[in-house]
DNA sequence: TTGTAGGCGTTATCAT
DNA sequence: ATGATAACGCCTACAA
């Protein structure tokens, strides 16, 4: 900057605000450091200009995993939009794990982001202080609640169970199969489901869980147990649609016809279900949606601007097709 | 670090320096130091570190789009790798776009990243002058060239082309219908297998290419309009397994048997490809490999250690299953 | 093993 | 509209 400054006839501090608020300056100043900037080849350092503002213009982002579509749709919607910003994203994966969670959650920590976006509701206890202390705005995604560290958005894990079960049974199915992921999230719309679901048709849904994320194995696999397991008709709910398109294929393999043997249910509408064979029934939330607006959301809260509500819902929608 | 240490009874360096490099601390005024912390809550300031030090510990890295598996694989094991090495990834997406790439780069390089990791080797003039201007190393992956700008991490996309049209005519196809993506890298695999399969057959493939990226609805789409230029017999060549497993789906769909009527090979070998019915032929590369020796080999040349090759090639490997 | 001094490249505050 | 000066919180000499 003082190079720059030089050449332009100007000091330092003038180029910082041709930089930083270029109508401070007079329009042929500004025309001199524009000049200067482009002769020098000049970068801004944001590092200096964060220590010095104590705005870092950073965002921490943690999800559980980014191979997982469903978080890689999110945080590449939340990334351009907080892009567009000023605001550059670090990001990291904390293996749907408290313990990685606040570790991950300590060493952002020192790099004094000026927000921070977390998946799910539920933190270690250390990770909420640390958070606290740090004092800066926390976005909860992919859940609600009534009481978020500061701001979440996302919808009801519980009510999207049971809507599904409403669903199920509302179709005329009498017996059901989970075949479910082990995340945390998933299991409480798995609970919300098959209780409900019970109580509609008197008959608790047999379960199959995997500890790990879903894939299309492991969905090809489920059906398999699930028969194991006894399973014979009625409908099969999914905590993902990699899950159901699994069991669909097995479906397939075994010469079972869907819907009319067993109805699929899938969860979150990925871009290849409309296209499976039979097409699948899944709930969809709109997850480039929820990126730009849990973007938008954290950059108010960091620039001070009023926020309506602590608690985003954005809800959730069954999309019927063939597969029910 | 001044309050601690006063807490320690020391001064601020030697808080500095029970952080950063603890065997040059007593082991007594260790404990007081780790004892002050505990008790003050404090949380290291990365931002003045890396002023002062004038490393910030933080890589670029630049991928064409986290949603696909492809790179969020990479990613996802280069991050991991990464931050075993005490280093921070700021990630960003280019879009396939070469303009998109140098305005990303340009605004990243504030930050002064210690390496940058880019996708593929081909970028902008100004991008290239911008990044030497940085003096940081350079991983450029999956692709690989004689004349990386700093390092290069990949197999050869020509090759891998070549050997896919040599196992298809090796396997007696006679006829072939391409479908790809836009992306530069698949195009050049279309273009080598495209040239080499008709000098071994006589026979130009047909092409169905697509501006977007890989999806298992313009894998449908793709065999409908194959099929409508034309394409009866023969094999299918994808550039990935998406597309591929589209294709399977829609000779499903269409009655047509697969491999009898014809056959499908894939690129990519994704999670779900020994799974789809009938099991995916296709071209494997050792993603998490990638990323982690991408990971690796940044952080070699950032800490100056000797590496051997400036051109790593990992290369790719046929998996041959029932879909050929 | 520990401490002192100076500087990293900005922004904020106060003058002019 | 522009400039001088003092932080910002740490690290790198160098000295003790």
């Amino acid at each position: 900057m003082e190079t720059v400054g030089r050449i332009a006839g100007v000091s330092q501090v003038t180029v910082s605000r041709a930089l930083n608020d270029p109508k401070k300056v007079s329009a042929k100043t500004l025309q001199r450091i524009q000049d200067a900037i482009e002769l020098t080849g000049y970068v801004p350092n944001m590092v200096a200009g964060a220590l010095a503002s104590r705005r870092s213009k950073l965002i921490a982002a943690l999800v559980p995993s980014i191979t997982n579509v469903i978080y890689a749709d999110l945080m590449q919607n939340f990334i351009n939009v907080i892009r567009g910003s000023g605001y550059h994203v670090l990001m990291a994966e904390t293996g749907f794990s408290q313990d990685e969670e606040q570790a991950v959650v300590s060493t952002m920590l020192s790099r004094r982001p000026d927000g921070i976006l977390l998946t799910g509701i539920h933190h270690s206890a250390g990770c909420k202080r640390m958070l606290l202390g740090a004092g800066i705005p926390v976005i909860e995604v992919w859940d609600t609640t009534e009481n978020p560290l500061d701001v979440c958005i996302g919808f009801s894990h519980i009510k999207a169970g049971e809507e599904m079960a409403r669903y199920a049974a509302g179709k005329g199915y009498q017996q059901a199969l989970i075949v479910s992921a082990g995340d945390e999230r998933a299991l409480r719309r798995k609970d919300s489901f098959a209780s409900q679901f019970k109580q509609m048709t008197g008959n608790p849904p047999i379960e199959v869980l995997y500890e790990a994320g879903a894939t299309i194995e492991r969905g090809r696999n489920g059906l398999s147990t699930g028969l194991e397991k006894g399973f014979r008709n009625g409908i099969i709910m999914c905590s993902s649609d990699l899950l159901a398109h699994g069991i669909l294929i097995e479906a397939q393999a075994r010469g079972l016809r869907v819907p009319q043997d067993m109805a699929v249910l899938g969860f979150g509408n990925q871009d290849f279900s409309p296209f499976t064979l039979p097409a699948l029934t899944t709930v969809e939330v709109n997850r480039a949606n929820l990126g730009r607006r849990a973007a938008e959301a954290l950059v108010a809260r960091i620039e001070n601007e009023p926020l309506p509500t602590k608690s985003i819902d954005v809800g959730f929608e069954i999309i019927e097709r063939a597969s029910t």
